[in-house]
DNA sequence: GCTATACATTGTACATCGTACAGCGTACGG
DNA sequence: CCGTACGCTGTACGATGTACAATGTATAGC
């Protein structure tokens, strides 16, 4: 049923410490540790990319590891912050294309792209909000790169934010989709297509057609023209292309010079 | 912790009968009933609008209406087909402005206003996934406004429904946002501009400025812009002109003659 | 009017979750 | 060599959606 969590819902302090590794000041005085923060980031992500935000349970992660659940919490305070540093680790994992010299446009589809690909990789990164973003140095390293694909563009400092949150958010909200997708199908072991297809013939029985002339028009119009009523794959190919053309005339204000390829 | 839920994960069926008001079709025999769907929508509807899809629980919503949480169940299957009805109800209470006659971007501009409104007053329609939306009245008679926005544009019918998912998505997209910061803010008791106060200060003295000048530059200029790193409302503000841009060269090449406003 | 039946309502119960807590054993600092 | 800090674990709690059986009510058919 659930399917978004919140990152960054612990203690700030804690979890920088945390994403940054930092070195455990006093020096250690029981038992050997069994495990690393790594490998129970990785478990966790490995059981989160094949089962969903919903299969990352505690229980779960810890049963990968062979260690009760509770050992979890002497290398994580808590399912938060393991989220915020399984994140992190992903963003940190990201490759990074130089497209330094290229036009702007496919500098920035290059972006859109890299980021496709982890929602693709990861899907469930692109379900947690990322309004208060895992301060590491993956999360870091990313925003850096992305920034150098919008800079020398003529835009303001504020610009360059602006036009980056954009491209970021539209991305993340197509990714949502297919992620949602994924998880409704699981939840309700119904594709999208089944659901379409039998929800449909159910809702021209009780729609009148002369009440509502466009949405009937246009839904089934767009129903048959990709498989089932909503084309994630499209829906990008459409968006980015808008979202771009946006972008162009802000861009090309700055700099007239600057003409985007593509 | 969970922030987002997804609809018709029942049965298309009876969820469709249930969004359509089907009158059940044998007599009545047993006790009269207590209540009726619409009282279990608006106490749902109220209180999720206060306490959020979080605070959406059965035994609360029951509790509002002074009786057992089991007997919810006589008035809807569950929870996943009360989200469903919750939302379309909320589809048809949106005010409709008519725009017949004005500029594609002043009814366009209309539209995202229409749905940013709908997501401040009831902030969790914002963070279900509408991938298969409840097809009930209201949701039909929203599409179907939508539409004649984009009515008599040039555009063909995919192009139309194109354009108004990427604009709704966009809308949405947002208003996740600051539905997320809400969410966070609660459940952490600290506010955004808290959250940002306390990390600003620690990440300062991990990170290196040399190493990541972009970021470390534009982030804080970002942040000191708006005022904790990200602002919703600027970021609608820019986001809607960017798009409407982008869509301008579609609707313009479509019909030359069709110069949007503003 | 009487009874059988359909239905509204409810209390109890179960599986699942994150994680607090206390106990147990280990290995290092003095 | 021993006290203590720390890794690890079993048990337990409150919260969730909802299955199930029991209880009571109002109507249909006679």
């Amino acid at each position: 049923m659930h399917i978004s969590d919140v990152t960054s819902a612990g203690d700030p302090t804690r979890t920088l410490a945390l994403l940054w590794r930092e070195p455990s000041t006093a020096a250690r005085r029981g038992p050997q540790r069994g495990l690393n923060l790594d490998a129970v980031i990785e478990a966790a992500t490995a059981v989160t990319d094949t089962e969903g935000l919903t299969g990352l349970t505690m229980r779960r992660v810890a049963q990968e590891l062979r260690v009760s659940p509770m050992t979890l919490y002497t290398y994580v305070p808590g399912k938060a912050e393991l989220l915020d540093v399984m994140l992190d680790a992903a963003y940190g994992r990201m490759s990074r294309t130089d497209t330094t010299g290229q036009p702007w446009r496919v500098r920035l589809t290059a972006v859109a792209e890299e980021n496709r690909t982890l929602f693709t990789t990861h899907p469930w990164t692109a379900t947690v909000s990322t309004l208060r973003p895992p301060l590491g140095p993956g999360a870091i390293a990313k925003y850096e790169h992305e920034l150098t694909a919008l800079d020398g563009l003529g835009l303001d400092d504020v610009e360059m934010d602006d036009c980056l949150t954009l491209l970021l958010s539209f991305v993340q909200a197509n990714a949502r989709v297919a992620a949602d997708a994924r998880a409704t199908a699981q939840l309700t072991t119904m594709t999208d297509e089944q659901w379409w297809a039998a929800a449909g013939p159910l809702l021209a029985r009780v729609l009148d057609p002369a009440a509502y002339p466009l949405a009937t028009r246009v839904g089934s119009a767009a129903g048959t023209a990709h498989g089932s009523a909503h084309d994630p794959a499209h829906a990008y190919e459409f968006g980015l292309h808008r979202l771009l053309d946006g972008l162009a005339t802000l861009i090309e204000r700055a700099t007239p010079a600057a003409s985007g390829g593509s």
